[in-house]
DNA sequence: ATATAATATAGAAAATCGTCGATATGAAGG
DNA sequence: CCTTCATATCGACGATTTTCTATATTATAT
C-alpha cells in the first residue's frame, strides 16, 4: 500500500476530535442520516457537515446520497486500512544500537 | 478498558502530525536517543521535546532517562491498546434502521 | 414555476497547535 | 564549586482548526 506520512496524518486526524469520535460511535449502530447525527451532536448543521467531510476524507467513513438525504456509515475497507497502518507502524524491526555515550 | 472519547483523541493526536509520524518510523529501528532523533528531524530541540511529550502522553511511545540522555522507544503495550481501540471503534453492531423518509 | 427541506459552501471569529528563541533544570566532569 | 552538555519549560507568534452565521445548491412536493 505504502502511504506517505502525510496520508497517515489524514487518516488519524479523523479521530483527533471528540465530536468526530462521538459521530463514529453513533455510526457503530449502523448507517445514519445526517439529520439523525445532527440531533445527537449539539452543534450546528454546517459544523456537522465539516466534520463529516473530514471523516470521509480519511476513508474511515463513507457517504451515500439518496434524494436530498446523506447517509453515512463506517467503511469496512477504510477501517481495515487504518488498523493495518497502525499495526505496521507499531512493528519494531531493529534492536536500537544507541548511541551517545 | 473503556476509554472516554477525550482519551481516544489523545491517542490518535500522536499520529496527526507528519513530524511525529516520522519520529515513529525512526523508532521502528529500535530505541533512540533524543539527540539521534534531533539529527534526523530538521527542527529545533524544543520542538522535538514538545513532540516527544505528545507521543509519550499518547502512550504509543515510552521514554527512559539514563544520565543526561533520554531514550525513546515504541511501547508494545501502548500500540496494542491503540490497535484495540481502533478495531473496537470499527465494529458495527447495528443494521442502521434509518430514518427520514 | 414556486416553495420547502436537507445539505454544502463561504467567510469570519475564536481556539488550538506547531514552531521558535530564551531560559531553566539536572546530570557529569574537571 | 563551576562549567558543560542534554533535555525540558516558558512565552510569543504564525498557521491551522473549529465553530458560527449567512448564503448557495440540490431535490422533492405543491
Amino acid at each position: 500500500m505504502e502511504l506517505t506520512n502525510k496520508q497517515i496524518t489524514v487518516i488519524f486526524k479523523a479521530l483527533c476530535d471528540e465530536n468526530r469520535v462521538q459521530i463514529f460511535r453513533l455510526l457503530q449502530g449502523g448507517e445514519k442520516c445526517a439529520c439523525k447525527l445532527l440531533e445527537a451532536l449539539q452543534c450546528t448543521q454546517p459544523t456537522l457537515s465539516h466534520h463529516m467531510k473530514i471523516l470521509c476524507d480519511s476513508g474511515l467513513v463513507v457517504g451515500r446520497k439518496e434524494g436530498k438525504w446523506m447517509y453515512y456509515s463506517i467503511s469496512a475497507e477504510g477501517t481495515l486500512t487504518a488498523v493495518d497502518v497502525l499495526r505496521e507502524l507499531s512493528k519494531v524491526s531493529g534492536s536500537g544500537e544507541c548511541c551517545c555515550k
